[in-house]
DNA sequence: CGATTGCTTGACCCCCATCAATCCTCGTGG
DNA sequence: CCACGAGGATTGATGGGGGTCAAGCAATCG
């Protein structure tokens, strides 16, 4: 079982803070586990007990709405730490997380985090620090949701994903959603965000081959996102 | 000065983790200060330097959008703390809080609340808690916005303000939002929120004299809310 | 190579944003 | 005490955004 101590992951999460011993102890714990595209990391409701660290691959975390269609709230991906709120909290998880593509992630169980939690104030600290910057980030979604137009939030949605996940060689962006999904994201009707997507296409401010989407235009996604 | 260690208040938020000793020091280099209505206790951009904690009154909690409309994304009460987020990430406040009725405030200077949070697990462990909880309620109103109609969202938010104030002798909320403050709740034109009061009124749900709002029938709201 | 799933486009219609006019309410000054 | 002005509340008219249903097309898979 590969070392935690020696895990390049951990150095963009909040485990960055823990100590060498901590660490020791977390590789003694810890499962790593392989989840499939498609496959539900975990679901609404269920008790997750502890928290999964992301070594590679990306997953799409949705919470179901009255009306039965999924809203799709975080992507998550290489790097992150995911259920650490529920774990805090002490309560079964509100959200639901399915693998976008394969993925490989770690699971550290609950006691051992809570542990660390209580004596590393260096941790504690950090994990507060990743919470408040959820909450702002979380303030701006509120927001852009109850005022902006599909348009303008397909807008902001491209850029977002522009600026968090890598390009393929060929420029398009390195991260396959379908059309469901980015309308869960943006929060309308499949159809409406083909409808736009092919509209921006038009425009050249964005390319589409199959699934691959090429960003063209940021300047003009900005412009279009605030609303000109 | 009051002192907090006999501040009833405090139990109502996380302060009440902190030591007599912590308290007392708090005491010391806190500050009271009266907030009258429609004045602003912080704005957006502002470094803050510290927290509230809420004696008395409510305020509104927004943000700007970019076209121009303020989103209210907080109500704030006796009894809650705020201005812990930006404190705790050490940025400038995105957020911008006006009072709703008079209201009276303790102010407590940021290097005392960090002090607390390094030294006391039990209350940092608390701060840690009700921002889980932030994040978790923040999920649900992300949800209502991308997906519920206004319709629904009035009910809900009517559902909301029924829960979390109390009420007048008369049986009305005990809270004086104009119809554009429901109206930036709900994200909404002010004539549309006026326009489903009047119909939820005459539908016998609400009743309506002046600014006071009377709920009539908790259980046709939820169903609308959740959209029957 | 069917068959299932996802993508795309068209048609229709309702919700809601916007503009405008009026009414109401309340605080201020004459 | 009343007049008046300003801001909030209300109602009407109108047009466009976007949700929904339906049908055709592409692609993926057993």
């Amino acid at each position: 079982m590969s070392k935690c101590e020696q895990c390049i992951v951990r150095e963009f999460n909040s485990l960055k803070a823990l100590t060498k011993e901590e660490l020791i102890r977390v590789t003694g714990c810890k499962t790593s586990k392989i989840v499939k595209k498609g496959e539900v990391l975990f679901d609404e409701g269920e008790y997750i007990n502890g928290i999964f660290c992301v070594k590679d691959g990306v997953c799409k975390v949705s919470k179901m709405s009255d009306n039965g269609r999924d809203q799709i709230i975080h992507l998550i991906k290489k790097g992150d730490i995911i259920g650490e709120r529920s774990l805090i909290n002490n309560e079964a998880s509100n959200l639901k997380a399915i693998a976008v593509n394969d993925m490989e992630v770690c699971f550290i169980p609950k006691e051992e985090i809570l542990r660390d939690l209580e004596n590393n104030a260096s941790f504690s600290m950090d994990i507060l620090k990743k919470m408040a910057n959820s909450l702002k980030e979380a303030d701006d979604v509120i927001v852009d949701m109850a005022q902006k137009t599909v348009k303008q939030r397909l807008a902001a949605t491209l850029l977002l994903l522009d600026a968090k996940f890598d390009k393929n060689e060929n420029g398009s962006m390195n991260i396959s959603l379908s059309r469901e999904d980015i309308a869960n994201i943006i929060g309308t009707a499949t159809e409406s965000a083909i409808r736009l997507l092919s509209e921006f296409k038009k425009k050249k401010l964005i390319d589409l081959k199959g699934k691959e989407i090429f960003i063209n235009d940021i300047k003009a996604l900005r412009e279009l996102s605030e609303g000109f």
